[in-house]
DNA sequence: CTGTTAGCGCCTTCAA
DNA sequence: TTGAAGGCGCTAACAG
């Protein structure tokens, strides 16, 4: 059981009695285009199974200068399963053409970015996703100007990169039909604000509101400010209906407010749907509160993966690379990613 | 602004009027020890600048056999921020050493897991750390055994590989004195089951809340079996309150868990802390439920970068590469990475 | 149908 | 203090 040296190709092609260029090609899938007999492809292909054989990818890629794997610059990748879902969809579509992913954090740290991403080029990706924890307006550092890039939850006003964004507009819409289906068109709050330079859900997901509300002859009551998180949230409706208000539904920016207007509604005693609370993100914890959230989801995990197609797609199908692609929010997640991306594949 | 051909060492050396050999002893931060004049070094870091050298790894990596590049192998990275903090940590940790990360999600699927391994392996890690979600023992695929690993979060009973693992037993000695300072030592009850096989958090939590509560002369007085999440728990505990007990305090096997005993309590119009509540995870969701829920926090961050620097370690300090290491769990989770580092250094 | 030859960009002995 | 030469393992023209 001791390793010898790296078994080489030149060693399984010894072994099978043909040469290194043979096993190469038959090794690659490209016995049939080379018209290799099958006993030698057998002999071969034996022969790598026998040595365990294992290609080395530098060698090829410094070869071909090509990888076959992808790196994702991101600001908080991992934080909170938000922005998380975006690598599991994004490492879903990877598999399905054998790349890999290589991810660099960059806490926000500009100087960490650039180092990151001189990084990933020294390792030769073929393509970097960059992504944002938060919809919003970037610009991305010169060097991934010139590379093979698309932007996933944020956009690039100053360079015409491809991009990935979540439909926030028609979310807001959907929040509105939401209310407007329940009978309610008048007293609806938004709860929330989007204080951020740069951030565009909030501005996206309320103008869609209006609209929506406006168009079943309402309107939107009001806004009540607040950080976009549970305390906050709390506090500030808390307040809010200290003043005496009788509100017949909420509009939550994201389901951490939702959370914290349920726990100022049930300090006043007020109960979910008497009061009706909508919200957007779609996360978990829409499923754990009482009664349940209805939530509007933002589609991570198919950002991820349809910026992944985008980037390793053919050039011949890169004509629309231009374009700012916009994957649609839907009620509820009970879908599979699969399910969910039939809906997707009419509208991109 | 168009692009030429790749910027190769040899480019940077022809323009900086040397070898390529000089060029490379400076570019790679050796020109003391090869005693090179000190314009000469000037002139080859201009013209490396000048030119936008950038050194392509995958011909480095052919000639060294290295590529600073660790594979990260899991069932669920980016599920949920339980894991994806791990990531965190460990990237924070590979960067230190400038590594980068390489990551693959194998959802639970053997055949994937092995896909994956055979592809980073071909790709040449340095590395590779292998994690779970959940705290349990498994068996690493063949291909591994061989290769340079830490597992994370699990123990192979049936090769010696490195380990690192939250200390679940001190956890639950934690939680138990937490009961005993608020003077509780009686009439209390776990909430949670551990019903995976291998499983390892659930009986060792529980081992040291018995332990921890006999030591203060009190005993657990039940537990009550409920999956690991907010439903479930609300409707065991929801039940078991029904039959007219009137316990004392709560130990929820996890954050979930707990909300569920939250809104449990609130439906009998009982409130924490009347009674007690302690849980594990240290997830956002203790900030979030009112009042604020005492979580003992499973230190993923810690734990992936304890993991990283014990895989990219300098070989002499392999020693204890045998040994498992435990990573403590701690109330709260305000501190920083470093602050909690400097607490943990003692103990590994 | 298969082998020969050359070179991807870099590092590293050895010689000067 | 610097340069010349060779090879890491693989793929791709080009012969035959």
């Amino acid at each position: 059981m001791s390793r010898r040296r790296r078994v080489t190709l030149t060693d399984v092609a010894v072994r099978a009695g043909v040469s290194a260029t043979t096993a190469s090609y038959i090794l690659n899938g490209r016995s049939a285009q080379m018209r290799i007999s099958t006993p030698t492809d057998e002999r071969v292909r034996n022969a790598a199974a026998e040595l365990g054989y294992r290609p080395n990818r530098s060698a090829r890629s410094l070869r071909t200068a090509t990888t076959t794997t992808i790196g994702v610059i991101s600001d908080f990748v991992a934080s909170g399963h938000y922005a998380s879902q975006m690598l599991t969809g994004a490492s879903a579509a990877a598999r399905e053409s054998d790349h890999l992913l290589m991810i660099g954090e960059t806490e926000g740290d500009a100087a960490l970015e650039e180092r990151l991403i001189d990084e990933m080029l020294e390792r030769q990706v073929d393509g970097i996703l960059y992504a944002t924890l938060t919809t919003r307006q970037v610009t991305v550092p010169q060097a991934l100007l010139q590379q093979r890039v698309v932007l996933v939850n944020c956009i690039d006003p100053g360079s015409d990169l491809p991009a990935v964004l979540p439909d926030e507009l028609q979310a807001g819409r959907t929040a509105a039909r939401l209310m407007v289906d329940a009978g309610i068109t008048s007293e609806v709050y938004a709860v929330g604000e989007d204080p951020t330079p740069g951030a565009l859900s909030g501005a996206l997901r309320l103008e869609g509101l209006r609209y929506g509300l406006e168009e079943a002859g309402g309107a939107l009551a009001g806004v009540i400010p607040c950080d976009w998180d549970v305390v906050p949230a709390r506090d500030a409706v808390s307040q809010w209906l200290c003043s005496g208000r009788m509100p017949r539904g909420f509009v939550c920016l994201n389901d951490r407010v939702a959370m914290g207007v349920y726990q100022a509604l049930s300090e006043r005693r007020l109960h979910v749907p008497d009061v009706a609370v909508v919200s957007f993100d779609g996360s978990d914890l829409a499923t754990w509160l009482q009664p349940r959230l209805t939530s509007i989801a933002v589609p991570y995990d198919e950002m991820g993966a349809l910026a992944m197609h985008r980037l390793v797609e053919p050039e011949g199908a890169a004509r629309d690379l231009l374009a700012v692609a916009t994957v649609p929010m839907v009620v509820g997640w009970g879908g599979s990613l699969p399910d969910r991306r039939a809906a997707l594949s009419r509208l991109v």
